[in-house]
RNA sequence: GCCAAGGUGGCAGAGUCCGGCCGAACGCAGCGGCCUGCAGAGCCGCCCACCGCCGGUUCAAAUCCGGCCCUUGGCUCCA
């Protein structure tokens, strides 16, 4: 079966084909450093991670790429404000430092390389003087800019007319520029001081001393990167003149991408990117999530609310390219959704490990059913990596099991169950198979009943148990109210009370 | 204004590229039943959509074509 991406620079649907069949350049469109994550970008890295894992699954040998942006106005603004750094570098160390973390708690696969802007300013500036030499780019008052009317495409990944973008362009930079269209991709001088003032928190005392960000010797004097040079510079830097897939957010479409093929294909003669695949963004009841409006949820409180697992399966609830509704509903139903998978798993498991599970059983409506969600798993996943439609054959995974255990369960106490030994192993294989092609886990976050607050829950399980055969039900209902009321879900069963620690326990 | 995406049940969200299996998936909510001391979980059944509007093509359209209305996003830093 082939895999179909939807390609931004055609509109269309395609196969995938990468240049080399046993490996995919990937890179991604990392962010500035100048913020904490919130749960926008883990939206992308969350869907560009599954991505990854399903061209793995594929057999593909996968290079991910992924840059930390590290110079940039808005981490200039941030020096001196808490225990930052007194200078952007450290800002943006202690950015990264978070982020870094914050995508190990997503579970995310790492990346072969993280590169910093910082790091590739000799590239960055070799790739302007190639421009300039070869007439794409012109120096004026010790900047560079890149002479859109020079690259007859531009504009072909945005779908815009050349006329119509020259009409949108700041009109106070003109002086400088050729074109209203025309993009820096080197500035002269120290960092913008303008710029830095603007993105600067409220109510934070920066005292008077200029802006301590971060230039660099050039051909053209002192200064420092354009914002868009830098992704062409790393991403050729790393993998090569033509990479295979590009991804990003969906509003990076213009300028940003659209000026990275300008520049690339420019200076390199060649096409920069084969596949171009935006993540759509998140909507708020009323408007977006962004950065700028701050009207976002850190990726870091989100975890430690709804934990990997719930969040990695909101995240996922929708397909990358369409927008994803964000409220508390959506949010909870995913989190439903977790359960219901992990809850299946879990008695799937116990099942299979109790002498009710016979070698001999076979419940053919079991094994068909998780072998025709495999089947509608992969064929969701190639589908332009559906991972909704994949959900749903996870679920009729759970739902099968269920349904199982349910018909297996005897109905009177005194003979024993019976369960399809292979079957429910196989359901339990593809459960953490295919659920890990989402990065879901189903070992360790909620599986606590070790430790101390175990042992204790399972004391106080005790007591009830005796209250119950006492038929003291009042007195059990409040014990177990009790312990509800600290996360602990109590379940009674025929063999007797189960338990759940709340997740981080 | 220009560009893009989208309008499907109470919510959310697939299906639209490759027309029929779609009176429409999966999940949540709701209702009835089984189970249970009760609750939860689970199981069974039900409820709610002629798929924005109008017209066309076709034996057949949520899916193709044309027009219209509306929503959201991008065009300034942004995943």
């Amino acid at each position: 079966m082939t895999l179909y991406v939807t390609n931004t620079l055609t509109g269309e649907t395609e196969p995938f084909e990468p240049q080399d069949p046993e490996s995919v350049l990937l890179y991604y469109c990392g962010l500035t450093v100048s913020d904490p994550p919130h749960l926008g970008h883990a939206r992308s890295w969350v869907h560009v991670d599954v991505m990854h894992r399903w061209l793995e699954h594929l057999g593909y040998e996968v290079r991910h790429v992924e840059n930390f942006t590290d110079v940039n106005e808005k981490i200039v603004a941030r020096v001196g404000e808490d225990d930052l750094g007194s200078d952007e570098a450290s800002v943006a160390e202690s950015y990264i430092e978070r982020t870094l973390a914050d995508m190990r708690s997503l579970n995310l696969l790492r990346a072969e390389v993280y590169p910093r802007v910082s790091e590739h300013v000799p590239e960055i500036v070799d790739l302007v003087e190639t421009l300039v030499e070869k007439g794409y780019a012109y120096e004026s008052n010790g900047s560079v800019y890149f002479d859109v009317t020079s690259f007859e495409e531009y504009g072909k990944l945005s779908n815009q007319e050349l006329e119509e973008i020259e009409s949108q362009g700041d009109p106070d930079e003109r002086s400088e520029k050729r074109n209203p269209a025309d993009f820096a991709l080197w500035k002269a001088g120290p960092v913008d001081e303008s710029a830095v003032h603007e993105h600067r928190h409220e109510g934070v005392d920066h005292g008077d001393d200029p802006p301590a960000g971060q230039t660099w010797e050039s051909p053209w004097g002192e200064g420092r990167p354009g914002w868009h040079i830098e992704c062409s510079a790393m991403s050729m830097t790393h993998l090569g003149e033509t990479i295979d897939v590009h991804v990003g957010g969906r509003d990076l479409v213009f300028p940003h991408h659209e000026n990275e093929i300008a520049q690339s294909e420019a200076a390199t003669g060649r096409e920069f990117a084969r596949y171009w695949l935006h993540c759509e963004l998140f909507q708020m009841d009323d408007e977006k999530m962004s950065s700028s409006l701050g009207n976002f949820v850190t990726v870091e409180e989100a975890v430690e609310r709804y934990g990997t697992n719930a969040l990695r399966t909101f995240l996922t609830a929708g397909s990358y390219n369409s927008t994803q509704l964000y409220s508390d509903e959506t949010i909870a139903e995913a989190e439903e959704r977790w359960d219901r998978l992990e809850r299946a798993h879990e008695s799937a498991v116990e099942a299979l490990d109790s002498p009710a599970a016979r070698t001999k059983v076979e419940d053919d409506e079991l094994r068909s059913a998780v072998a025709t969600a495999r089947e509608e798993f992969t064929a969701a996943m190639n589908d332009d990596f559906n991972t909704r439609e994949a959900q749903s054959a996870l679920l009729s995974i759970a739902t099968a099991v269920n349904k199982h255990l349910e018909s297996g369960r005897s109905a009177d106490a005194d003979s024993t169950d019976e369960f399809d030994y292979r079957g429910l192993n196989r359901a339990v294989e593809a459960l953490e198979e295919l659920g890990g092609v989402l990065g879901l886990s189903f070992v360790g976050e909620t599986d606590g009943t070790a430790g101390l607050a175990g042992d204790v829950v399972e004391l106080v399980l005790d007591v009830r148990e005796r209250e119950r055969a006492d038929g003291n039900y009042d007195r059990a209902d409040e014990l177990r109210d009790e312990l509800e009321a600290l996360g602990v879900e109590i379940q009674d069963t025929d063999e007797g009370p189960t338990y759940r620690l709340p997740s981080g326990e």
